[in-house]
DNA sequence: CTAGATGCAAACTTTTTGCCAGCCA
DNA sequence: TGGCTGGCAAAAAGTTTGCATCTAG
């Protein structure tokens, strides 16, 4: 929080209290919330709070590389706060949750492959569909439960 | 299209010409076009063509898994007729064309984290952005000029 | 024939913009 | 004080839906 706040101030923008308070929000979580969520998230501490609001001051973020920008069909667009770099993302195509991935995901076959067709690569975006463990029990309890 | 043409037929839905005319499009190019694009494209043989079809052929085909959908914020969805199983692009940010890879993509380290995590892998999705070999050198010439 | 598809327009969702008042530096 | 910001409402962009008409099978 510190250091982006440090960051905007750098760059001439103003640390307004709903600023802050975004990025606070933003640091404290690893739910990748989407703008909607912020905003009914901080709607209790900021009453004047307002969804352009949220979404302008996300915008500025990204532009700085402090956040990263998911976008899905699927509901709206998610924004991770903790980590702004290219990372791979588990999602749970059953309860939605977003968990990440910590390793390096390429293989020495697509850095081979990339190079090979010369391009440039700047970020990625790698999304991992499928069902997290807890879905995975939950939904064989079910399917039990419907064979009955 | 033979192929899908069958698959449509097997499962009850009409082969009409909007429907082919649609899936001999996405058959014929490998630019991953948008339902605007597709659209436009079509307009000239089938003046009566409307969006809304092409939405509704793209979100048919999607559900048979003869289509590949990728959501983007810039500009709009654009859809993949040709590998409809997921693979990774390479998706240039000044040009915004989108090349496949064709490779597995995944480090075993990768797919090692996913197994620890007890999740369970169904698709995914893998883009790269960067720059294509072309505007690698527009943009050094371009570079270049300004510099003088 | 007739269930299902098209085409039009209107609705909907998500995100952005214009504008003025207000506040931070 | 003076320009950046916040908040509101309205616009924009993309996609979906309702419904009357039409058509493939």
């Amino acid at each position: 929080v510190e250091q982006v706040a440090r960051e905007l101030r750098r760059r001439g923008f103003r640390l307004t209290p709903q600023r802050l308070a975004i990025v606070r929000a933003l640091a404290m979580t690893d739910s990748h919330p989407s703008a909607e969520t912020l905003y009914e998230e901080l709607l209790p501490s900021f009453p004047t709070m307002s969804l352009a609001t949220v979404y302008k001051t996300l915008n500025t973020l990204r532009e700085m590389g402090q956040v990263m920008q998911l976008e899905f069909k699927e509901g709206s667009t998610r924004y991770d706060g903790r980590h702004p770099d290219s990372h791979a993302h588990l999602i749970c195509s059953a309860c939605g949750r977003i968990q990440d991935v910590e390793v390096d995901p390429f293989s020495s076959e697509a850095r081979g492959a990339i190079q090979a067709l010369g391009f440039q690569l700047a970020r990625y975006r790698f999304d991992l569909y499928g069902l997290c463990q807890g879905c995975q029990q939950k939904g064989a309890s079910a399917t039990m439960k419907a064979a009955r």
